[in-house]
Formats: C-alpha cells, structure tokens, sequence
DNA sequence: AGTTAAACGAGACGGTACGTCTTGTCTTAGG
DNA sequence: CCTAAGACAAGACGTACCGTCTCGTTTAACT
C-alpha cells in the first residue's frame, strides 16, 4: 500500500489535467458514514463503498490509501459539527453537558463501530495515530481550554500561575477515556445521573490540580 | 459461524475418541500472543497461529470460533496475573500504583495491538463484548473494592451508609478510560507525574461522590 | 505469477492432505472451452470459467499458472481425439484425408479463437511453445511417418537409405502451416478440391524430397 | 470501441483547426514497434506507448480503435519494404531466396510477438482479418505471380491455357503457412538448406497443378 | 491581427479482470 | 474420535489497463 496524495492536502495553485471531482470526496466520505453505520468496520468494503458512491473503486484508491484514512476522514467530519460548549451558568453542568454530548457522538453506529477500531490499527501505524488526533481528537481538546477559562472567570477555580499543558491533557483523557470505556467497554448508559457524578468528580478533583504540580 | 465448544468449559467426564491435547491449547495461546506483539491485529492470520502452534487449521476451529474469540482468551491469560494491590499505606500512592500497573499491561506489544481491536468488534457483538467484561474487565474491577475498603478503615475516605456500585463502576471507568486514553490516542508515557496527578484528581473527587447521589 | 504444480504432472506417491479432486479438473477443462467457443480467447476470463465450472478461483489457480496454460492444456484434450489416418487407397487420398480432417479441427469455434492466439503468447515464452509442440503438435506429427510408410509399402514412395526426420518435419510444417494460413489468414474455405490440389503438390514434391538432401 | 477517422484515409480537402501531427504518427508507430519488440503484445499498453511516444493517449485514440489496429498499422510498415523478387536464374532459387527472405522477416522480434497475435484476434473480427490481408498478406502474393511469370518465360513452368488464380492462392498459403510454422510453432530454423528443400518440393509439385484442376 | 476550431498534454473517471490472500469447511490418511 | 495436511468455495484485496472525459494550452488556417 503505497501513500497518496491527502485528501485535505490543498491541491497545488495549477495542476494539469483534469482535476479531481469534489462531488466523487463528498459521495465517498457519506456513503462511507452509511456504509459503516449499516455493516460496521468488520463488514465494510472498499469495494461496497465504490459502489454506494456511484464511483469506480480507483477513483477511490486514488484519494486514500487504504481503509483506515478514509474512516478516519469520515469520521472527522461527524466530529467537526460536535464542537461548541454551551455555557450552562457552572463548571459542573459545563462539564455534565459536553459529556452528554460527547456521548451522544460516541454512541452512533458510525461512531461505535469505527472509532475504536481506527484506534487499534493505529496502534501499530504512527502516521494514522497522528491523522486520528489532528482530524479528531485534538479539535475537541480546546473545549477544555474554553471551559477551564469560564469556570476561573467565575471564580469557581483559582486563576493560573503558569502555562500547564500536562493538565489540561489530563483532563482530557479523563473525560474522554471515561466515556469511551463506559459505552464501549462496560456497556453502560450515559445519562444525566452519570454525567453528574462523573462532573462531581471532576470538579472537586479539579482544585487539586491547581495545587503546584509535584 | 457456529458456536464451538468453550475453552473453558470443562470437558464433561467422559468422552469417546482421542481427547484433546491440553498442549495444544497452550501452543495456540502462545502462538497468537506471539503473532499479535509481532504483526498485530489486523496482520493475524488464523493460518499463521495454527502453523507458528505446529497445528493443522482445523483444530484451532475447533476450539474456538474465530479470531475474536481466540485474541479474548489469549488477552485474558495475560490479565489474570495482574490481580493484587499492594498496599503503600495511602489512597492516593494506592491509586498511583494501581495505574502505573496497569498501563504496564496496556503497554504490551499484544495488549496494545489486540485489545481496542476486540473492543471494536464487540461493538457489533454482544457475546463478544461479555465475554470480554467477564475474562478481562471485570477481574480488576474487585481492586477498586479493595482500594476503596482500605482507605475506609484509614480512615480516608467516609464509611458507606449504603452500598452503591454505580460509584465504584464509575471510578473503574475512570481509571481505566483514562489509562487507556492516554496510551492508546494521547500516545502520552503513563510515568510515576501522571499517575500522580490522576491519583491525586481522584482521592479529591472522591470525597464528592461520597455525598448523597442525586 | 509463480510456477505452479503441473496439472499432468503426476503426484507423487504419497500426498498429505485432501487430494485434489479430478472432477475439478475436468470441469475447468470443459469450461475453458465452452467460453472459448463463446466469448473468444480475448474474452476469456478466468474468473468466468471458474464460475462455469462451479469453482474457486483459488482452485484454478492452483493447477494452471494463467491463461495461457489452462488453455493449451484444454486444446491439447481437443487434439488428442483426432488422432488416426485411415487409409483411403493411395498417398494423394490420404493426403487429402487428413488436411480435411486438420481443418475440420482447426475451424471448430475454440480452435480458431484460441490456437494463433497462444501460439503467439508463446512467441516470447519457451516454456510455453515447448507445451504446445508436447501437448498439440507433436501429436499430431507421427501421421506423417505413418502416411510415408504407408506410401512406401504400396510402392509410391521410393524405399529410405537412411533415416532423415528432418524432411518429415517439413512435410509437418508444410501441410499443417498450409491449412493453417489458409483458414485464419486467407480465411478460404478447406474443401475437397482445395485438399486435393495441396495433396498433388505434395505427391509429386515428395519425390524430390527422396533424392539425396543437398 | 468506435470508428474512427483511419490513419491511412486522406484528409479531406478542407478541414478547419489545427491539422494533426505527422510527426505524432510517425512517433506512435515507431514507438508501438519498439515496445512490441520490448515486451511483446501481451506487455504492450497503449498508455505506455503514448508515453514512449511523448503524445497524450487522447491522441492516440484520435487515430486508431485500439491495439489491434495500432498494431497491424505498425507492422504493415514493415513489410512495405520487403517486397522485391530479385532473378536468381532459376525458379527453384528464386523460391529459396523468398522464403529466406520472408523468414527474415518473421523473425524479427516485432514480428514474432505481434503477427500471430493480431491474426489470432482477427479470428472473430472480420474487418481486422480483413485490414491484416489488405495491409500486411496481399502485399506478398504478387511476388508469386511474379515468380511463376518468370519461369514461365524461362521454360521452367509450361504457359497456362486459363487465368487459375486459386492456384496461386495455394501457393501462397503454401509458402508463407510453411515459414511460420516452422518459425512459431516448431521453432526450427529457417537456413539456406530448409529453404531449399521447401523450393524443391515446390518446384516438383508446382508442374502438377498445372494440369487441368479436378 | 484576430478569430476560430481542432489538436494537444495531462490526468481523473467508471469499469473490468487480474492474481493473491484469508476465512471457515471438508476430505483424506494416520494414530 | 482426534490429528496434520492441505484442497475447497467464497469473496475482498489493491493494481493495472482500458477507453472516455474534462480541463487548460497550443497551433495553424481563415478571416
């Protein structure tokens, strides 16, 4: 399996040729979503995908390299609209709240199925690893960020001394480790009872963190 | 794909014909782990396994049902050593322990490889996702019990007035979400800072979720 | 594309494993050459012959190593019938005999779209021209001798001094080349008057051929 | 696959826009001759002879229908030069001399990979088998009347009372049919001696046929 | 000198077949 | 009845060409 040219890679300024149909990207990206949402990761084909998009499988080999990239890619843009945290007047429902909707994204077929299978294959594949936290998970870290600054505004947490990345990484991981393992792992659901506690959790657990670090 | 008879089930007390070599099981077992930490999951090959075990196909399929089936058992042998909690004389060195313990097992070439791809395919398979709680999950949930209990009698955390495992399913998702978060998408070290800040969040959260649930 | 088992080869005395199933081969057989008579050598896809001969692709290809070969091996059984030279009274007669009886095979439907066509594959493949002399032509070749000796018995060929198969491979490459061209190049009709003018030339350019070679 | 405007047919009087290339075609055919010498026709892609000839395939295309005629195109060069019937003296060294000749020819790597292969396509093409005699096979035979005119003038051959064109016609399929078999399938030489004994063969036969047919 | 219309290069496109691979079952011979 | 060996049906894989198309550019011949 050989590289190609990204798919997101700006086409440069003059390329002979004919150029690429951007409605061929759309209709593979949707029919990849539905195809995944149908038949899950295990089930799906590039193949079966070509055909869904009305395309030929080459047009498809010719924009992602395999399998993998092009879930990532479909999954990236269900993962785009996700991104905004309504402010709810507390840290804790901020918190409640972008849980629920984290798992409301984590729990559609598309998602079930693919995330965490792209998440194995890039156990072993540095590049795609990458490509998962560019196109996906890094675009909802600075919902951290955001809700972090509200929360110091309102003075429900102490202002910063210094820069901390480490923490809000953290923080991070915990929040979305935690309601990946509770829908994949323990198949439990994702309430508002859940939520709360998880927010509880977390924003008695949050002053701590602001304590100098050791 | 038809059900086979269990691994694990006990072979009744008598039955016709040559018994199954226990040896067998064994080199199998080894084999895919063997397999896993050197091409990994999507490289598995039930054909590979049987030839690294010196074993014909057939009797590989008639032990198990199909690549999931074989990786759960072959992931649990390994998760079963992993089962104490030393105690270091404090919730949170607890904690920290625990978590550096088990990111050591996550980090295993053949964890790390085999074990969100069987997540992943559980998605779409209930059996598959039970089994998984029940061989690998569930036996290092009784830590948090203990962690728990021990830190009640240290007196550092309030007495239960009632039992309430809906708190102790959320630490566990919390733990092991996060771990996993950081190993598997964050690619982030599990070293002795992060454990501690992760220990240190929680012994503070904790306190909260002893209050009333809502 | 690799070397294969030969199909004729024949297997070795003692063969672990399920032995190949000779209805496959046959079943192939007959299929190549109801798709030939179809759809023509350029139309030829092994693909479709497997599904004719309800079979695996895999199945076929473990036997025959392309095209190529599967189709020599299917031409030769077509050869292998059309073998005697009955004998009609004089050498003119069965000159004549068998060119209509050498045409009558080359301009059956899977003769004519196959036989040029590996025939020129060939061209740039000695492993494959040396398969066809084998299997087709060298066959075909002993008619010859039969009908020299024959002649020679009856008095119309002069007795040999010695032996001389180089001439024999002429009269071969003279009588078989002539049908040939004359039914895929000149595309004329192989009828009864056209047999017997090349069986006149022959007769009387046979004699020389008996003077001393050169 | 469509008609298109033949290489050969002259350009109408007046026709409007930029005129086609004649160095393109020159560079197509000597490109396609090269290749085929290079990789035979089974290797040969319209894609790579475009590029060896520095042109786009859509220019290709504009010209011919595809391999096949591309192919009889450039080979139909080749033997335009060929066509002379030096006098030897005798008929019998005038026939060795042509069929040494037109083995020469045979011989040539672009020939032996693409002659047998455009005649075995032409088996199910009438207008290619039709274009192959026009282009290629006519353009020899008149080197048979030729012969035959000349040793009549010389006494070798009595005068014919009546036109018999079918008996040149064998002739033909005799001489050319004889060289390549002996070229492509039996894979013998074609040296003075062979074309020798096939002239007097010829020459010996030849007086029958000029008795009055069956 | 401008206009025009076709040829040109480049390369994307929908298709089709390729030959290989893996899956899970089946068939033999041997223990 | 189990085992090793390997053939089997099924079907996805990723590649290579096919012949067509769609661009933007170039090149003559006709205004």
């Amino acid at each position: 399996m050989h590289p190609r040219t990204s798919f997101t890679a700006v086409t440069s300024p003059k390329r002979a040729g004919r150029p690429r149909s951007a409605a061929a990207d759309r209709a593979i990206l949707d029919a990849t979503r539905a195809a995944l949402a149908e038949v899950g990761w295990g089930g799906l084909t590039l193949g079966d995908v070509a055909a869904r998009a009305g395309v030929a499988k080459t047009t498809l080999y010719r924009r992602w390299a395999g399998k993998n990239e092009l879930v990532v890619d479909a999954l990236a843009a269900l993962f785009e609209e996700q991104l905004d945290l309504p402010d709810l007047g507390g840290l804790e429902a901020d918190i409640q709240g972008v849980v629920l909707r984290f798992a409301e994204l984590i729990e559609r077929p598309e998602t079930r199925t693919a995330l965490m299978a792209v998440v194995a294959e890039a156990a072993q594949d540095d590049a795609l690893r990458l490509r998962i936290r560019e196109a996906i998970v890094d675009r909802q870290k600075h919902l951290v960020l955001l809700g972090r600054r509200r929360a110091q505004q309102r003075g429900e947490l102490p202002p910063d001394k210094a820069e901390d990345p480490a923490r809000d990484d953290l923080i991070f991981d915990v929040i979305a480790g935690a309601v990946v393992h509770r829908v994949m792992v323990s198949s439990g659901p994702v309430d508002r009872e859940w939520a709360l506690r998880l927010a509880r959790l977390l924003v008695d657990g949050l002053g701590a963190l602001h304590l100098p670090p050791p």
